[in-house]
DNA sequence: ACTAAAATATACCGATCGGTATAAAATAAA
DNA sequence: TTTATTTTATACCGATCGGTATATTTTAGT
């Protein structure tokens, strides 16, 4: 069982990486994260060094949400096209998942934190690298079962599937217009079938 | 000729407008505005009511620079084809672009005010559909001229181009590499040109 | 139930935040 | 060049920032 100072922590991520994923690290103050806690100040800092500490560790939190449920929903498909597909099918309603609600984290990150916060950057360079990896894997499996045209272009596949993601989840939230994400993961959609062999 | 104050004032908004879109709103103070632009407080609450008011300024000047340049880049070419070459050319080394180096001030401004900053969402929800717009302009011209095949999903199109492009911008930026960001320009560049009658 | 240890709350720190009143300096019309 | 006006600098405001020392409370092993 998990000591209490533990299920504090946690609960301490939990809240913390929401608000962190929608006000930034420089928008998110200590009294914001004692709001969304409803601890106090000398409490957050009896389970964190400082304000860093916490939003790494609410970075790994939002990330591995994502990570998990797409990974999920890949388990529940055979064929490598069927669970390439899960990622158009899970932006196209980012707005109805919660842990998506706020926008691509590794997106607002990267964002946010390129110029400003190194240890920030480097974990979303890695999650980054770790999302096209991921993508890498399945169209290399695919290519070599014979599902996959072995002629693929695979670092351009990964590097359109992965940008046009974050790209029309990022407008459809400014925009509020749904559209164009919708048309982004039409054409994201008929992108994964032609891969076919 | 421009008065002093109106000089000052454009002044302020250029040193402004690079700051804002490396650091963000949030991550941007007053004394980072002092700092670039050599001026004390005062002074630059004696030009601008308040930090917002600097803020939606720079953000209209960041986008007038990018759009200034791409008008530019594109009466240089006759064809719609050529025309809109001219976005994998300009965004493939936009690290080389002084007003590009911190990456597209649409996307920077869309994550972080979207869910902090009304006024600026706002703006970047414009600049954004003035630049599908753009696109989309361009498309129909080219399908009355004829250069354009009829039947190009419009919509589409503009959909994956822009997204496309932030997307990877934000990529390349986040993990210094630009293999990706490559990837993503040859492959627009393709479905450009596979635009053709 | 008792007690040592761990977790939480209170109250505070100096620094910096955005913003302003006012004085000094520079501008521009006469 | 004088003078009215505008622009800039100085010095300061209360509020909030991230962070901490210490007191109180809660946890967990005996």
């Amino acid at each position: 069982m998990l000591t209490k100072a533990e299920r504090t922590k946690q609960f301490i991520v939990e809240k913390a990486a929401a608000v962190f994923n929608e006000k930034g690290y420089a928008g998110t103050s200590m009294s914001d994260l004692t709001m969304a806690t409803g601890l106090t100040k000398g409490s957050i800092y009896g389970n964190f060094e400082n304000k860093d500490d916490i939003a790494l560790a609410a970075f790994d939190h939002n990330f591995q949400l994502v990570t998990t449920y797409i990974k999920q929903q890949m388990e529940s498909q055979t064929s490598v096209i069927d669970k390439l597909l899960v990622y158009p099918k899970t932006y196209r309603q980012f707005w109805q998942l919660p842990f998506l609600q706020a926008g691509c984290p590794v997106a607002n990150t990267s964002v946010e934190a390129d110029d400003t916060h190194p240890a920030l950057k480097t974990k979303a360079a890695f999650a980054l690298q770790f999302w096209r990896n991921a993508v890498e894997y399945r169209l290399q499996t695919g290519i070599e079962t014979g599902e996959i045209k072995a002629d693929t272009n695979v670092t351009e596949f990964v590097a359109v599937l992965t940008s046009v993601i974050q790209g029309s989840v990022l407008q459809a939230k400014v925009s509020g217009n749904l559209m164009y994400l919708n048309a982004s993961m039409n054409f994201l959609e008929r992108m994964i079938n032609d891969l076919r062999n």
